[in-house]
DNA sequence: CTGAAAGCGCTAACAT
DNA sequence: ATGTTAGCGCTTTCAG
């Protein structure tokens, strides 16, 4: 049994397609005799307008992308929070499409590929893809970029002073009175531009001490996951001169790290104290709480639907921006202990 | 300047439309000389499929859509990671979708809404939608329900035995000695089928044990959040008596009742042993780690995706059978102590 | 305010 | 093996 169509309601009706999709549109305005007789029909026989076909005919679909590495980082679980419901409110449905951080996967998406047309623009949060690589981009595709990658002009990104805040994350911790600082998260490829950011910080903070780094508290991950901090903390920790407190790259690393400490029966931060990034729920809650960088999400995901919003319907070519959100320390238990 | 379409890679390769699509798609046989001169062509203008237009002509999109409540609950967002492999493996990519878990909006989705022609099937954890709610769905939507209800035959339904998953969470705190437990998160209303069976099985392993139910340590809860647990396990905390154990509907209450009793200064699990449910991540390194209900969520995963892709490729209806994944007890710190 | 008809870009039945 | 052509279901220009 066929879907009904337009046409068929059309029919039933007595009226044209055209009358049909201009009652069902809200289009132009209809005799509210002719209005109803169509909605009679169209209540009559279950009729749903098909959306594809909608979108062949119009070009646009009325849907956005956000691609994330993955969906199980609570930092990207908290943004869309915040994405989700502004791009409803402008009048656009959000899907999400998980990339495992997968180079191929990644390139094929923000690349002239054929799913192109299934949405109208994309949120986009690079991880495998290197600055380069984003080069080979669909022209066409009204992207916004999220993380560190600095735009090229033909799309905008957002993000937070990255370097600023590891800044003030290191800053922190030797202004509590701690000498050997370490570091956990560094990436030193290609793609790992947000990490050395942050060990950008880290060294500019220890400058600003007047304190030399120690290289070998400089711990690499591959990612920025509990398992990662639990591993380098246990490095740490077997290092014959050990930190006395840690700049972790993400929360999650933090929690890894903390993990660890307690394992070994060590105290946070009496013994090493512990500072992570992101503000994840978790860290809120743990034991310690963890002190952290917070940035601005709410901020990032509004600038963020707002500046793909306006490339989608924009006609003219708009410029790229580079969008800066806020960012802030928030000091808890990890780093001041018990109050 | 428009998109480059198949017909223009067709005059300029000097052959027909249906030559192209073969090509494409690597239908039909198609000779090696013809086939590079259309691959010239394509690469020449820089072709590509419009995937909405051939979805329109086939009436498959090869994509499914994963709808869950709420993408920042790390449950899901673990499940996610299994169902995403899963089916992309078998040829389909996944898009997710949050509904917050509004009732409207979720009714929207497994109803006869437009946006059914976006996907081959749907898989669907509704948090808003009563059992009731259910029956008015889309029966051409090929379904799978995920979590705690029942099909009416014409959807597949996957979870794990919640009755008996609890019973053994309470069993656990009995059998260490604990006399007056606790519930958190029951939902005693329409929507709340899953907390019920929680509250369920918690009754079932105190008349086992010849115990009876305290209804007053029994604590309602809107969500299964952290701030959940925080707020509840204050309120038993208050109580004259106060529980000497508590089994909490999700790892994330049971996160959050176990930073009230730290804030308190009390211990766990010394002063009160804690278990959980759902076994993420975050109980696993959290202090202390936390014991739990571990859910076997790949298989969760690879049933949902292997049923809805039966379903959708089948041209017989499917009936709708009920699948149980399995479960178990990991004891950790929060009922063991540290060891 | 409504009808007729030409696409949107692709697939696939039918023909050769 | 390849060409022809009629749709898929909707929107929208152009008439009326």
């Amino acid at each position: 049994m066929r879907e009904t169509t337009l046409r068929d309601v059309a029919d039933l009706a007595g009226v044209s397609p055209r009358t049909v999709s201009n009652v069902v549109n809200g289009y132009a305005r209809v005799t509210d005799a002719t209005r109803e007789k169509v909605e009679r029909a169209i209540a009559q026989l279950g009729y749903r307008p098909n959306v594809l076909a909608r979108n062949l005919a119009t070009g646009r679909s009325g849907q956005i992308v956000v691609v994330v590495p993955y969906l199980d980082t609570p930092y990207f679980a908290e943004l869309l929070q915040g994405i989700i419901p502004a791009a409803r409110k402008l009048g656009y449905n959000v899907l999400v499409d998980q990339t495992d951080g997968d180079r191929e996967h990644e390139g094929e998406l923000i690349g002239r590929g054929s799913r192109r047309f299934l949405f109208d623009g994309m949120i986009f949060s690079p991880l495998g893809l290197s600055q380069e690589d984003l080069a080979v981009r669909d022209p066409d595709l009204p992207l916004v970029v999220l993380g560190e990658r600095v735009s090229d002009g033909t799309f905008d990104h957002v993000g937070i002073d990255d370097v600023a805040a590891s800044t003030d994350a290191v800053t922190h911790l030797f202004s509590l009175g701690r000498r050997r600082i370490a570091a956990i998260g560094d990436q030193p490829y290609p793609t790992g531009e947000a990490a050395q950011l942050r060990t950008q910080g880290f060294r500019a903070a220890h400058a600003a001490h007047g304190r030399p780094v120690d290289e070998s508290l400089i711990i690499s991950t591959a990612r920025f996951n509990r398992a990662d901090g639990a591993t380098a903390m246990a490095a740490l920790l077997d290092h014959a001169d050990p930190p006395d407190a840690v700049f972790c790259y993400s929360d999650l690393v933090a929690s890894g790290a903390i993990h660890t400490l307690h394992q070994r029966g060590l105290r946070v931060p009496e013994d090493v104290a512990i500072i992570g990034y992101d503000d994840i729920e978790d860290g809120r809650y743990s034991s310690p709480t963890i002190s952290t960088i917070q940035p601005d999400k709410k901020a990032i995901a509004q600038l963020a639907v707002e500046r793909l919003i306006k490339r989608i319907t924009s006609t003219e070519p708009v410029p790229g921006v580079e969008l800066r959100a806020e960012h802030r320390l928030i000091a808890r238990e990890s780093t001041l202990g018990i109050s």
